[in-house]
DNA sequence: CGGTATCCGAACCGATACTG
DNA sequence: CAGTATCGGTTCGGATACCG
């Protein structure tokens, strides 16, 4: 499994988020990522647990060890990509 | 456009690690991604530069400053993943 | 060389309904 | 509450052929 394969998915950013945020269960997490179907997120949360990003315990879902230094490396692109979407959006006002 | 939509699609990453060592035109591309067919790397091509991640002068691609930035932040996840594939791997042979 | 047009099979998203 | 089963509709990847 490709790691920005996975991460591309769609919810998968959302849900490591949410996650870094507190452990949550199954209809908490489909709550708070706008009531995404059930399908969908137990196929990422499954993805998820064989990448060894998430784990699952009696109570509910939570990031492992490695889920968390992935959250770390990931946080840089908060700001980037608000200054990038800033960039791509003045390119497409200008006319491209 | 989802930065890390991009980020997981075919060739993408393939695409931006190529042009960080050099720019190269298409074949040269083509050739340096195991002779991903034309349509695909076209599109991936566009996309990119929609993104304002490459550019695309008389003599072939490069890398745009952002797209250099990008890169910048993305050499950290190398090592790491190494890491995690390792531990994934185990996690496998352990019989899960 | 640098792409575009067409087409197909596979994968993916998601709604809905259902089970334990 | 937690998750599985089924089934469309859409998108994606890629092979091939072709044009300037």
């Amino acid at each position: 499994m490709a790691l920005f394969d996975l991460l591309g998915r769609s919810w998968t950013l959302g849900i490591i988020w949410q996650l870094s945020q507190g452990n949550l269960t199954f209809r908490q997490l489909q709550e708070q990522c706008e009531s995404v179907s059930p399908t969908v997120l137990n196929k990422r949360l499954k993805e998820l647990k064989e990448c060894a990003l998430v784990d699952h315990d009696g109570k509910g879902y939570l990031l492992t060890d490695l889920g968390q230094e992935l959250f770390a490396l990931l946080s840089p692109f908060g700001a980037w990509s608000q200054k990038w979407s800033r960039t791509v959006t003045e390119k497409i006002e200008d006319g491209k």
